[in-house]
RNA sequence: CGGGAUGUAGCGCAGCUUGGUCAGCGCGCAGCGUUCGGGACGCUGAGGUCGGCGGUUCGAAUCCGCCCAUCCCGACCA
């Protein structure tokens, strides 16, 4: 991919509305542009790393026997009613009316809905359990949106959906999930604490917060540093020793991104998800429900991976693992060997972006920082002459001069 | 929704107190030239309903009122 081609316009500063550094840096970055309070478009730097998280949670949901569906946005106030929560959900959901006056909301969850679909077409212990899950677009009418994707009022969330016959069978994909969850924080290469937490509105017995770390987290954590326990600080109260095992404990802060819930039978009892167990009797379904805030996510992955100088993407979720930056578009020869390494990477199967722009190096440079690709392979007529290339990392900014053919052991 | 603040060119801002060459500056953008290893320099140029509506006044970016938008702090949430 040329860089010249790509639509990537970065910003110099800041635009003054953006306050937390995510916020900013996927501004100027170019991976984001906001439309409305809370509502922001991706540019195709900011898409790519949706569909690299995205990708990440679908492998891990495949790999637990989850299954991906897609519901619709759109949903019919009489699903809600039927729940209770049109009343109860508030101010906070979108609603519209059709031509025919008949309500809608634009889902802000799909608890609803799958309860239907799932009442609607499972009647025996035989067809238990199964986990449903999609990747989609969610509405809510915060009170407040604020800073950028952290808490948009439109946003990206996976949401699964389990269901059982009984709670044995709910714990374990419950642990399943809890399971998936870590391996996709990790495979996003992000350090996180998962907690104990209040369910809250949604309901439920069990539930269990993943908090990525980061200095401008929402979310207090008190983690005990003896036995490993960790709670939301709502849930640890104020003691400052662990209620597990009384040692003593620290806090940090957090920016929750994922939040599983053992939901029980709150929603298939009050809409009739019924099956019929081995006996012949009519059982409410388990349920749980599991989310991931993908967009969230991306911009915790900012907060936690940045400096003065832009992004560090974490590998797994940057745009293109390496940018070729070659410094003397005038050059035949350093253009030459800009296009065999970038052929080199690619047939390597490494996502490469190539910065043939006639710019100066140092708008290359700032814009490759800023933007935050892990690695740069700099092309200038020193190393050139030796038949070598710069590798620059972006995490450290630590060059070394690399032969051609020991260049994708570097990187790989 | 309560508290605070902001809205002037694509982005960052000055001008407002003391109405009248106040429509400006930096960056970016276009053209030309010189440059070319960390966001170059010179010249030329394009670009603005001063958030909107109404009012005061001979005259409003500037004063007054209402509205809208955005941001920050608080109560809710992935």
């Amino acid at each position: 991919m040329k860089f010249s081609n790509y639509f990537i316009p970065t910003l110099k500063e800041a635009p003054s509305e953006a306050e937390i550094a995510s916020h900013k840096l996927l501004l100027r970055a170019a991976m984001i542009r906001k439309e409305a309070a809370g509502v922001y478009s991706f540019l195709p730097l900011g898409k790519r790393v949706l569909a690299k998280v995205e990708q990440i949670v679908r492998e891990e949901m495949d790999r637990i026997g989850s299954q991906e569906i897609l519901l619709s946005i759109l949903q019919p106030s009489s699903l809600w009613e039927k729940s209770g929560r049109w009343q109860a959900y508030g101010p906070e959901m979108m609603r519209l009316s059709d031509r025919s006056d008949r309500e809608f909301a634009l889902g802000p969850t799909h608890e609803e809905m799958i309860t239907e679909l799932v009442r609607n077409n499972v009647r025996s212990y035989r067809d238990l359990p199964f986990t449903l899950y999609q990747i989609g677009t969610k509405f809510r009418d915060e009170i407040r949106p604020r800073f950028g994707l952290m808490r948009g009022r439109e946003f990206i969330m996976k949401d699964a959906y389990s269901f059982h016959a009984d709670t044995d069978s709910l714990n374990k994909t419950y642990k399943d999930m809890s399971g998936a969850y870590g391996k996709i924080v990790e495979r996003c290469g992000l350090k996180y604490r998962h907690v104990e937490a209040d369910s809250g509105l949604i309901g439920g017995e069990v539930s269990e917060e993943f908090m990525v770390l980061a200095s401008s987290g929402e979310d207090m954590i008190i983690f005990c540093g003896a036995c490993g326990y960790a709670a939301n600080i709502e849930q640890a109260k104020e003691g400052d020793n662990c209620p597990r095992c009384s040692g003593s404990t620290e806090t940090t802060r957090g920016i929750e991104i994922g939040h599983i819930f053992q939901l029980g039978t709150k929603y298939s009892e009050a809409m009739g998800a019924t099956y019929i167990d081995k006996g012949g009797k009519s059982l409410p379904i388990v349920m749980g429900c599991y989310g991931i805030g993908v967009t969230r996510l991306m911009a915790a992955a900012v907060e936690q991976n940045n400096d003065e100088k832009g992004i560090i993407w974490p590998r797994n979720l940057s745009p293109f693992v390496v940018s070729i930056i070659q410094l003397d578009m005038e050059s035949k020869e350093l253009t030459k060997m800009a296009d065999k390494v970038y052929e080199l990477l690619s047939k390597a199967g490494i996502e490469t972006i190539y910065d043939d722009r006639q710019e100066r190096p140092g708008v290359k440079f700032a814009d490759s920082d800023l933007i935050g690709f892990p690695y740069q392979v700099v092309i200038g007529k020193k190393a050139a002459s030796q038949g070598k290339v710069e590798l620059k990392t972006r995490a450290n900014q630590k060059v070394e001069l690399v032969n051609l053919d020991e260049l994708i052991k570097h990187i790989s």
